[in-house]
DNA sequence: GAACCCATCATTTTT
DNA sequence: TGATGGGTTC
């Protein structure tokens, strides 16, 4: 029989308490991960439960993983058949399987932001909206809010009919899900509703989710959406085995549609809810824990919970209020100085800020000081242009229905394949019915694309025989033959600079993934490899070589743990930001409460705050004055340090905002993170090497066969006469008055007009 | 097609 | 300040 040990009575009964619905309340730093591992392994040592019917639901890989890990160390065998998936994850596997039953083709695409991106970009110019007035990312945002709400177009468009911006909102909408449908894609939000959709639309389904899955958990509770609430409630409404864990005071994701009342309201959902608090802090000092809860106090609405901790008060938190930004970024060098003479590591720290933007000003100081750091959350691999490109084409050789992937890379590298030769053929496959692919194929059938149909066939030809060559299913002899086939690699190299040896670095660094992912999982298949490139955000890794100093946002730090922590730039409208303080919302500043919470309670037995009197924020400096989140923290609890702090400064409270320059003593001397600058080809420099004669088609002049008052044609514009013909150098520059598009001032050579 | 110039705009982020 | 996108110029 399996014993539950070293634990104390509140995590043992979170374990042991395993029939019907139960609500942990985790606090920060309260063991939680543990309890989760441990109440997989009594549930399976245990109970007897066999590992097949345990699911575990987390929002991140990373924390997926980590479960994984952890749950196989414990147990001696049988942890393979335990699905730990994200929830978007689970949901893929399970429309691998059945989307077929919804009329779908298995072989979806996956839609991540990017791909959103552009189809909206397609969609306001083919709706004729301007991308100012319907902002993308707002849009992007309003589909998912209505998806969340499981929105048709069809309702969301009843429900918006009153306003004028309403009803364009719900056609792009609808154009948007119109395009997905057409390219076999999903995006994220899609794949928890068409689970959502299977499951109810058939039964049967369900109930085998609901036989297979009697005992499932979820964790990080606090940062579902409506949506993932109710394939939960799907999931569990059979045998009722639901355990979810969370902190309402951890809450930070409502931006991205969390809805804080799933946790809330558990026990209104569930009436017969056991609820477990955590409330044992193991991990911080008492100063640090007293002080996040003082600060998450100010909160209304919350579930009332008081941290506490058995480990030693510990030093008071140092306060400082600097002169400026950069005065701010040193600081952290000297105190990082101080804790390495006692013998901390870079490691053992952590800097961690509102935005971004702040980044900026403390990397250049630990680059001058010579302080290595690494930076959390930077761009994702995948996220690269090259990288991009290379997925398009196996996102088409895997699924050919999609078009948007297709007209990403049919002429990339550059094969002649120009844009309107793609606009004719999108005219062509939506009049027909048929995907772009298909009129790729089928090109030399075409009217109308006239010079371009040999090399579209060409480019057809390539892709046919990359399709065959993924039916071997050898993932990364497929993509070799596509970098060598499309020249992609050879281009790059040819350009021989220093930018385009990064990218061919990062194609080849794919090429390791690919082969890696084929090592690594049983069932490697171009779809399960797509499904990884688009469900698994690779942030540049966190590589743990080198004793480096952490940097990140006060949201990627959700979750870990320093010994020392520093939260940089607590001043008011940065922390809380003005967006928030500006808000109609009274929640907004509360979450941002919540995020302060977060962080002090990363600290393991030190904390730094810090603000500065002066900030660049934005080109301008500002003056924000100390964050409120400061005067929330008990006296007794700060050391507050600082020249700042003195009165005579107190003139520059306030939000003013002032032009002038601070005396910078070190300009001229600014580090500049070394950009690949493009070479300046001065005059001197193309006589030098004598280039002067091959600058193209242009040195053998070029002659139209129009002249003013003639009607001509251009590829894009359409029809014109034109007004003006200006002989230049080598080139004519012509004005040509369009029907629809007015007048066109351009060059003649490649205006390539034709006359009518 | 690419190098430039100008205007505009600025949380947080995972899947 | 800086990144980005669109338009202009060659």
């Amino acid at each position: 029989m399996y014993q539950i040990t070293g634990l104390n009575p509140e995590q043992e009964e979170a374990c042991s308490y395993t029939e019907g619905p139960l609500l942990i309340l985790a606090g920060a730093g309260s063991g939680k991960t543990r309890v989760i591992t441990h109440r997989i392994a009594y549930l399976i040592e245990g109970k007897g439960v066999n590992p097949r019917n345990i699911l575990a639901i987390t929002f991140t890989n990373k924390a997926a993983e980590e479960m994984r890990e952890r749950v196989d160390r414990m147990l001696t065998d049988g942890a393979k058949e335990i699905w730990v998936k994200t929830f978007h994850s689970m949901c893929v596997r399970i429309l691998r399987r059945f989307y077929e039953k919804l009329g779908g083709k298995n072989n979806f695409n996956i839609y991540d932001t990017d791909d959103q991106k552009a189809i909206i970009k397609e969609t306001l110019k083919h709706l004729g909206l301007d991308e100012k007035q319907y902002p993308i990312r707002g849009m992007i945002s309003s589909i998912s809010k209505a998806k969340e709400e499981f929105l048709s177009p069809e309702e969301y468009a009843r429900n918006e009919a009153g306003s004028y911006r309403g009803r364009n909102v719900a056609d792009i909408y609808a154009e948007y899900e119109k395009r997905l449908q057409k390219n076999n894609a999903l995006d994220f939000d899609d794949l928890i509703n068409k689970t959502i959709r299977l499951f109810m639309e058939h039964p049967d389904v369900l109930s085998i989710y609901q036989e297979r899955f009697r005992y499932i958990m979820v964790d990080e509770y606090q940062d579902t959406n409506h949506a993932q609430f109710v394939l939960v409630k799907l999931l569990a409404a059979k045998y009722r085995n639901l355990c979810v864990v969370g902190d309402d005071d951890q809450s930070i994701y409502k931006f991205r549609g969390a809805n804080i009342y799933n946790i809330l309201n558990f026990e209104d959902e569930y009436p017969d809810a056991k609820v477990t608090r955590l409330e044992q802090n193991y991990r911080s000092t008492a100063n640090i824990l007293n002080a996040a809860n003082a600060v998450i106090a100010n909160n209304t609405g919350r579930k009332e919970k008081t941290l506490w901790t058995e480990n030693e008060e510990g030093e008071k938190l140092s306060y400082t209020l600097y002169p400026n930004d950069r005065e701010e970024a040193r600081g952290i060098v000297t105190n990082l100085r101080m804790l390495r003479r006692k013998g901390l590591c870079n490691s053992d720290l952590a800097v961690l800020y509102r935005t971004n933007a702040q980044s900026r000003v403390i990397e250049e100081q630990l680059v001058r000081e010579g302080v290595p750091y690494q930076m959390v959350g930077g761009t994702n691999f995948y996220a690269r242009k090259e990288i991009r490109d290379m997925v398009g084409y196996l996102k088409c050789i895997s699924n050919p229905a999609d078009d948007q992937s297709l007209a990403r890379i049919i002429n990339v590298p550059r094969r002649g394949i120009g844009d309107s030769t793609v606009v004719k053929m999108r005219e062509y496959a939506d009049a027909h019915d048929m995907s772009l692919y298909d009129v790729v194929v089928e090109a030399k059938n075409l009217p109308d694309i006239g010079r371009s149909a040999g090399k579209v066939s060409a480019f057809a030809e390539m892709m046919q025989g990359f399709r065959r060559k993924a039916e071997e299913n050898d993932l990364h002899g497929l993509y070799q033959e596509i970098l060598q086939k499309t020249g992609y690699r050879s281009g790059l190299l040819a350009e021989n600079t220093e930018e385009a040896r990064g990218r061919v670095e990062n194609l080849d660094e794919l090429g390791n993934k690919i082969a890696d992912f084929e090592l690594n999982h049983e069932d490697a298949t171009l779809l399960t490899l797509l499904e990884e490139i688009s469900l698994v955000a690779d942030t540049d890794n966190e590589d743990e070589t080198g004793d480096r100093l952490t940097l990140m946002t006060l949201h990627s730090a959700k979750g870990l743990e320093f010994p020392v922590v520093f939260m940089v730039g607590m001043e008011e409208r940065l922390f809380p930001s003005g967006m928030a303080i500006d808000s109609d919302d009274p929640d907004a500043v509360e979450e941002e409460r919540r995020l302060c919470y977060v962080g002090i309670t990363r600290a393991e037995k030190k904390l730094f705050l810090s603000a500065a009197r002066q900030r660049m924020l934005n080109g301008n400096y500002i003056y924000p004055g100390e964050s409120r989140f400061i005067k929330e923290i008990p006296k007794y609890l700060l050391e507050k340090k600082g020249a700042g702090h003195r009165d005579e400064y107190e003139e520059g409270s306030g939000s003013t905002i002032r032009r002038e320059p601070v005396e910078d003593e070190w300009r001229g001397t600014t580090f500049r993170p070394k950009k690949a600058e493009p070479e300046k080809k001065g005059i001197e420099d193309l006589f030098r090497n004598g280039s002067v004669g091959n600058v193209q088609s242009m040195s053998r002049g070029f002659q139209p066969d129009y002249q003013v008052g003639d009607q001509v044609r251009h590829i894009k514009f359409g029809k014109g006469v034109v007004t003006e013909l200006i002989k230049g150098g080598n080139d004519y520059e012509v004005a040509v008055n369009f029907e629809f598009c007015g007048e066109k001032r351009m060059f003649a050579s490649l205006a390539k007009l034709r006359k009518v």
